[in-house]
DNA sequence: GGCTTATGCAACCTTCGGGTTGCACATTAC
DNA sequence: GTAATGTGCAACCCGAAGGTTGCATAAGCC
């Protein structure tokens, strides 16, 4: 039977907020999908057909690029976007981790109630 | 090979950012923990120990509820809250579509660039 | 009945998030 | 050099998010 994730993991499990909240935006995602597609653009590329303006997608890109989802470099005088693939595994991890929880959770009432 | 997202899928994703985004609070996240592990509680309960007022864990609670990660039953007085583990299931599935369209654009990439 | 406990509702405060406009500054194109 | 393009920075607006206090109400305990 697997073991129960520890404190260490529990407090790791807390830093996660901040991707998750990254991914949690209509607007983001939609980012997310384009960065996908088109591996790589710099930030008038992405905000071409957006609705809104430059400055908010360079907002949406730094809350991104703090939760580490993605990454930019500079090129002449663009800045090109793209994804951290690492980051979305962490974040696919992270989750798994919660149902893991819940399934041992499940598993330990069973012992109990043996119902 | 497998084929990349529909439109149907893509817009489904965006219906995944209020669940992202409960998940992206770091009590919330000490509450999906807590619920884990005590697999269903009360708010007096799950307020016990986090140091905030229980108003501001039933905001968080709704919160988690509008977006289905928690449901809720009345029991006497007491109002019992627990994971929806469908809905845990349905973020999983969420960040492994984002994995998949990554995987295929760069599956994409290669068979342009062929390096 | 009367006290305690568990919750719900409403008003309020303050910070943050998403968005805008305006301007300055590089870099490329001609 | 000059014009056009691509970004960055700062101030501002407004609504929502996280939190509080206060009060009302319902269910159990004695």
């Amino acid at each position: 039977m697997r073991k129960r994730p520890n404190r260490r993991t529990a407090f790791e499990l807390l830093d996660s907020a901040p991707l998750f909240a990254a991914l949690g935006d209509q607007m983001r995602l939609r980012l997310v999908s384009r960065l996908c597609e088109q591996g790589a653009a710099s930030i008038s590329r992405l905000t071409a057909g957006t609705g809104v303006t430059r400055q908010a997608i360079s907002k949406h890109l730094r809350v991104m690029h703090n939760s580490g989802l993605v990454d930019s470099t500079r090129r002449g005088r663009e800045r090109i976007w793209r994804l951290n693939q690492r980051r979305l595994q962490d974040a696919r991890r992270y989750v798994e981790i919660i149902s893991q929880q819940w399934d041992d959770a499940l598993a330990r009432l069973r012992t109990f109630v043996e119902d």
